[in-house]
RNA sequence: CGGGGCGUAGCUCAGGCUGGUUAGAGUGCUUGCUUUGGGAGCAAGAUGUCGCCGGUUCGAAUCCGCCCGCCCCGACCA
């Protein structure tokens, strides 16, 4: 049915890849590890930035830019950071035609150049605590890439904030952890489960690393979202002190948390079926798609005139699209659409024109069923609610049931 | 870095074993007409350093050697 999606059943992984190239979520990029992400993938990009950049501002935390460039020797300050991040390091050794007299490492991520910052910026317990967070692209060479899973280069979030004690800085890492599970469950309709790394999963130089993990479809777990609290030796290392307020300096408390575009792909192992991207429409860029039926000897104006009605009517907090390309016909046109993930269709033809009605299609379940043109705007509302639930329970359901509490080695391989 | 697969039209691939004029198909693309309720039909048309370099040969997509790249599995990781 679905032309050039290999089934999930088949092969995972193929199955995987067909829906990100097929949904033009992403390509894959001439140089190796690297994807472009297309507009329609990089449209969700955009969604869960302005939800996730609203929930990080309300915390207290304000956006800032540092520099993709970090001197090479930063990296080295701190020694389980740089042994972690080493390895995976793109590092530029000549700039303007001339060999550098200190390599530059590309941002594995920023601990090391906003401590830096940090260390200028705080002197005294009124300056904390301080929240910063940045939008920014980083590049981890990665021994084996996958598409939007684990690219060479990808963009994310990333936050940092100091504390006066340890206390508070957990306190932070913790909300911060609350803050991706909300966002995960009740945007991404993606029921994860929290926790704490353990030493050898911890990111380098971490304290503790908190995660949200979410269950894909094979059944194996995916980290969706991580929250560290620093060892203390970052702050040690690049001098972050304040003076407290019995006087004495002290040592600030670090935190620092991510989500990255990784979780886009997340969404695809969640959701999607065999017939393409299924989307949450809290998430999704096009809520509603519109396709007009034209056909010979029908009055196909007034088809197209209720459409753009429609269209007109539903517009607003939802983003809708009235297909009206000639070139193609309704079949390739729901094909296309549901390959999308679009959370909802409707069909309007000369049939729905007679009986004032049309055909409304909802993505997740593949339901159809006709409604009066008066009720669209009720319906659609309540059918996107509907489709965000059915898709979390339907998620949770899976990971319930995939979820084994294990007590013995023997019981592991037995479900295995 | 180890294991497997693959590089020929935009895409998916055939051809290669057994070398021989203008290298094919499907799909996509362009134009026209007819169509349009689950990837429409007919007709005409455009499209190629056969991954790179070298070798064998009168002649290489095809045989030989080297190199490069990509995808999948593993170690690593968000």
């Amino acid at each position: 049915m679905s032309k050039g999606i290999t089934p999930m059943s088949e092969d995972y992984s193929a199955w995987y890849n067909d829906i990100v190239l097929k949904a033009e979520l992403a390509d894959y990029a001439p140089v190796k590890g690297c994807m472009v992400i297309r507009p329609y993938g990089y449209a969700i990009w955009e969604n869960i930035q302005r939800i996730m950049d609203g929930m990080i501002k309300e915390t207290g935390a304000q956006n800032a830019y540092f520099p993709l460039l970090i001197p090479e020797s930063f990296m080295q300050r701190e020694a389980e950071h740089v042994e972690g991040f080493a390895p995976e390091c793109a590092v530029v050794t000549h700039g303007g035609g001339k060999k550098l007299e200190e390599p530059l490492m590309v941002r594995p991520t920023s601990e090391t150049i906003i401590c830096a910052m940090f260390a200028r910026w705080i002197q005294s317990w009124r300056d904390l605590p301080f929240m910063v967070n940045q939008w920014a692209n980083i590049v981890r060479w990665e021994m084996r890439p996958r598409l939007v899973l684990r690219t060479t280069e990808f963009l994310w979030q990333e936050g940092h904030t100091c504390h006066a004690t340890r206390e508070d800085a957990l306190e932070e890492a913790l909300k911060m952890l609350e803050v991706y599970r909300n966002f995960a469950e009740n945007y991404l309709a993606m029921p994860v489960l929290t926790g704490r790394k353990s030493a050898s999963e911890k990111f380098a130089g971490a304290a503790e690393t908190y995660p949200i993990e979410a269950m894909m479809q094979d059944g194996k777990a995916l980290q969706a979202g991580t929250s560290h609290l620093l060892s203390q030796d970052f702050a040690k290392a690049f001098n972050i002190q304040f003076q407290d307020r019995d006087g004495t300096l002290k040592y600030v408390w670090l935190t620092s948390w991510g989500i990255t575009t990784r979780l886009i792909g997340a969404l695809v192992m969640v959701h999607s079926d065999d017939r393409g991207l299924v989307l949450p429409p809290k998430i999704a860029p096009t809520h509603v798609v519109i396709i007009p039926i034209v056909k010979k000897d029908a009055d196909n104006a007034r088809v197209m005139e209720v459409c753009g009605n429609i269209k007109e009517g539903l517009s607003g907090d939802i983003s809708v699209l009235l297909d009206s390309r000639d070139q193609y016909t309704p079949g390739w046109k729901f094909n296309e659409w549901e390959q999308k993930g679009v959370p909802i269709r409707i069909e309007m033809g000369p049939r729905d024109l007679e009986s004032n009605s049309v055909v409304i299609c909802r993505r997740d379940t593949g339901e159809k069923k006709p409604y009066p043109v008066d009720e669209i705007e009720t319906v659609v509302d309540k059918l996107l609610e509907e489709i965000q639930t059915n898709l979390f329970e339907r998620a949770k359901k899976f990971l319930v049931e995939n979820t084994h509490d294990l007590d013995s080695y023997d019981k592991m391989k037995e479900i295995l």
